[in-house]
DNA sequence: TTGTAGGCGTTATCAT
DNA sequence: ATGATAACGCCTACAA
């Protein structure tokens, strides 16, 4: 006498598992959830537990959403992730929040401010609990306004003038002082600077600490041999270049805002038939994935990418799980990666 | 006598907008959505939209979600974002899905059966419309699985053994057939291969192809010199080019499965003094970024990146819409692009 | 054309 | 310890 069974084909509810137990779907809930599971007999708690299991009961997330406010998400905001220096960051991030139960949703903003007030929208929208943002400027009135309302937020890599928000980034003063270091110790006196762009907080401070350097070097600090680049890319980087080869100031060495600035400059060091690090000494900062196959292979400030994705996550936690607690900011140690793109200043040391 | 102001803190609902507007929720809801505003009196719906408007009103998705049972949201398996691969063909799946009203979930399996399992898992449960995936192994129980429970799914570079699944490929065929008549036009006739893993369909149609390209050209078919990589990387390359140059039978150029397995080669190629292309040529496959700076700029077989993930974008959205149309596949050509890293044959044929 | 009512699946707050 | 009930915000038959 085969018992009849009523088949469901869609997905089991809490209703199921509760029949299937024998109890009421509120006991259900109770057992199911770690948090409230001792309110409720143990062995019932067994029952139901078995119940759902049998049947392959998983929760419904959107109903759940929709009764406890909460989504388990985080938006991440990226400006570029083709530029390679992400990917590890984004690695960090989620390896923290998995385990915390966080889901973390990437987009891509392409630097372009109205595609970042869009994506945050859908962001928003979407009821994320938390942002971890890595396109800040130093004026971002998005960022301004939603800090206003009470979003919480982790800002990574640079940060927003007069905004005390947490955030991680690496130390840029002890890194460009360490490329600074290193040419000076290779005998370079005429270093220049492509500095990244002034609108970002990075782009500032290692200029502000490439000025610093020189000058406990004791070298002059020449304004005309530094120049910025409008963006953190390669054709920018380029584009610098020239314009300091074009300025008629002799120099031997640069020191690039980031890597991908540094490696336009081999593009015009090819147009130019210069050849690094014979002509020009250059040294990047990220480390980036393949610079030690490039032509040449760039000297650069690593950065531990990795590390600050995980320290995102976790200053993001906090900020949710504590709103009220004072903005603490990370500060992450990078270190020198001397390769081929580096040599000793020619002894003519006014040539060039 | 300033009329009293209820302020609420939290977001506005629809009953805030029919209220303000002075009509019925129901009727706020059909005016502010665009399938049924007709039905609703046009003043009326102008004074719903002008009162969404001014109060911000913006849905919750999480309770539609919950009411239509649809999320406007996908899934994007990555078998690693850190290969630049990736990067462009989520922007071209992007631009396709969000005109139509879909976000994409991107996560990265990290060539991981079981963190792929999981963060499928954990696609599903937060109710994505479909997936588009890029981990497909030839056997592939998971996706095997998936399509079985009716998942909808569209395949991007890779393909599984015996699953009737829309796909979007490179036409590796064209590709490696490219690869191939450039290195004889070169003179090479002692030409290896560097296969990709032959679990992935990419892999194994890279390696045939491969060999119908030499036989095309009348060069002999020499199994000793097709070594397979264990994954699409470049320490993978490193170990195929060694094998290779250890198995002592002679060759003046290699096809490889893919960029990062060509990369691989140089690694070689400076551990044992041997300089390329002198010595040995190097074709790669998926023109990543940043080749054209590298030591040498890498000769490679460009695909349409971009194109690809809008492809698979438009795949997936038909899937959703029409889910009983037979799976169509796209396959797009490639094209080479000739650097540094190929060059003639030397003269002494048999050499090396 | 507009309003009514019920429900999507879960959980929080009562009461028992 | 468990059950009943309502509510999260929205949508949609159906009724008016």
């Amino acid at each position: 006498m085969a018992s009849p069974k009523i088949v469901r084909m869609t997905a089991p509810r809490l209703r199921d598992v509760a029949q299937l137990a024998g109890v009421h779907p509120a006991t259900a809930s109770r057992a199911l959830n770690p948090q409230t599971r001792q309110q409720v007999n143990a062995d019932t708690a067994r029952r139901v537990l078995r119940a759902a299991e049998s049947i392959g009961y998983q929760p419904n997330p959107i109903a759940r959403s929709l009764k406890t406010a909460r989504t388990g998400t985080v938006g991440l905001v990226i400006p570029d992730l083709t530029n390679p220096l992400f990917p590890p960051i984004v690695r960090g991030i989620e390896d923290v929040l998995t385990p915390a139960g966080y889901n973390a949703w990437i987009v891509n903003t392409d630097n372009d401010p109205q595609r970042e007030e869009a994506q945050v929208e859908a962001l928003r929208s979407r009821q994320v609990e938390g942002l971890i943002v890595a396109t800040a400027r130093r004026t971002h009135p998005l960022l301004a306004r939603l800090h206003r309302q009470g979003v919480k937020m982790v800002l990574v890599n640079r940060r927003v003038d007069g905004l005390e928000l947490p955030s991680v980034t690496a130390d840029d003063d002890a890194g460009i002082g360490l490329a600074v270091a290193h040419l000076v110790g290779l005998g370079h006196t005429r270093i220049a600077h492509l500095a990244g762009p002034q609108h970002t907080s990075t782009g500032v401070s290692r200029a502000r600490a490439f000025r610093h350097a020189l000058i406990d070097h004791g070298l002059p600090d020449d304004p005309a041999l530094t120049v910025e680049c409008g963006y953190w890319s390669e054709s920018e980087g380029a584009r610098g270049l020239r314009r300091l080869l074009d300025g008629g100031r002799a120099f031997t060495a640069v020191v690039a805002g980031n890597d991908l600035i540094a490696l336009g400059c081999y593009d015009v060091f090819a147009e130019r038939g210069m050849t690094c690090p014979d002509d020009v000494s250059v040294v990047g900062f990220n480390e980036m994935p393949y610079l030690d196959k490039m032509r040449p292979p760039l000297t650069t400030v690593a950065i531990p990418h990795y590390e600050i994705g995980a320290e995102a996550g976790r200053l993001l936690l906090d900020t949710i799980d504590e709103p009220d607690r004072y903005p603490r900011s990370v500060l992450l140690a990078p270190s020198l990666v001397v390769r081929a793109s580096t040599t000793p200043a020619p002894c003519d040391a006014a040539s060039r």
